[in-house]
DNA sequence: AAAAGTTTGTGAAACATATGACATATCCTA
DNA sequence: TAGGATATGTCATATGTTTCACAAACTTTT
């Protein structure tokens, strides 16, 4: 009965989110699955059919109040609270990930960053200030971080992985170009711009 | 009859092609749709199925050579030639991008960098120096180039990728976490980490 | 040289996802 | 207040994707 929902949807949630973010600032109040759709370049039936999954949010006629469904959506993708994120590996990525403005409005605060260069160790990244390695347990435990961020090289992701999870952690954004191997209940997203490049490279002819 | 190949399908093979690498690093020579798929989290029907989009790479009995199939792969995904790419958006992201030694073995070489900030204009990355916005056109047409990545603000994104189009770019891989509207004949990949967050809190419970 | 063990490539079946279409509700205009 | 316009939520349908299962080809063992 109670069949699941997709996993395909709940990846659809933040995107449909951050529009209506956008739709806010722009000063309007209220948006229908139409004008979301034109904006994303998704069928309109596709949006309500994914939010339907979740309740009934519009109202027949008159669309989407743009405040409330950004609310019920920040509720369900649980981003209505701020979550810590630990950032490991301080080179030129993990510190553009821990200085980038864009989490902060989104749900996430970066709340450590962590290196094995004792070149970089004690160094400040922003106002954080870059940990060894070794602290990585104390410190996610103690600040019950369960999501962190690895930029570190590939040969060191899942040795990294391994202590984040032990540590605690429950979800991972991996941008080492690697599968990582973790436990059931662990979460891991890949970001890997070269493979996206070469998805796109296949259709330049 | 000639059915289209699935982008989805398109879409794995930069992940197979990376992990052939990976094997091959390993001194491995030859490998098997099962042993690749274990290693991908993929099942193996699935890994010869869309292999065989493109043609009989195998041999039954034995697997597939990895170096020949490495060479197929990228002659599909036209990653045997290097491709030159414009990184727009000289900030922490852009510089960490423009720096990232992982582009090169791939087919891709940073080629070019831009910003629009006075402060930025004619200081170096790596051993790129960084050029004013208004040099994209001259810039992109004097070099064929044809990919380009976006990462400079939400704000700025839309009108960059229009002059990047105007210059004959074909592909962008977009950071700035909006939708850009581009002409038929151009592709846009997307990479918003906090997005890729949000999808992962949503299990968090 | 035969038997046992692997592994591919592929059609059919199962499963998942997206779209179409419409009853119903609401808004707007006159 | 009636009629036209708009937009949701949802069931049915269509499309897309993955898995299953197996014949055929090859390797290894006995």
């Amino acid at each position: 009965m109670s069949s699941e929902i997709p996993d395909i949807v709940i990846g659809r949630l933040p995107i449909y989110l951050r529009e209506l973010t956008l739709l806010a600032q722009e000063g309007q109040e209220v948006t229908s699955s139409h004008e979301l759709g034109k904006r994303l370049g998704i069928s309109s039936a596709q949006i309500r059919k994914d939010l339907s999954w979740f309740g009934p949010f519009g109202k027949q006629g008159t669309g989407y109040q743009i405040n409330y469904l950004q609310e019920q959506l920040k509720k369900i993708l649980q981003v209505d609270h701020e979550w810590p994120v630990a950032v490991v590996g301080a080179g030129d990525l993990g510190r553009a990930l821990a200085r980038y403005g864009g989490f902060a409005h989104r749900g996430f605060r970066i709340a450590c960053i962590f290196d094995n260069d004792p070149g970089k160790i004690g160094s400040y990244v922003g106002n954080l200030q870059v940990l060894g390695v070794e602290k990585i347990k104390e410190e996610i435990a103690a600040h019950h971080i369960q999501i962190a961020m690895i930029a570190v090289p590939a040969s060191h992701a899942q040795e990294v992985a391994d202590t984040l999870v032990e540590a605690g952690v429950r979800a991972i954004l991996n941008y080492a170009p690697i599968i990582l191997s973790v436990p059931d209940g662990v979460r891991v997203q890949y970001i890997d711009p070269a493979a996206h490049l070469q998805h796109m490279t296949y259709y330049l002819r």
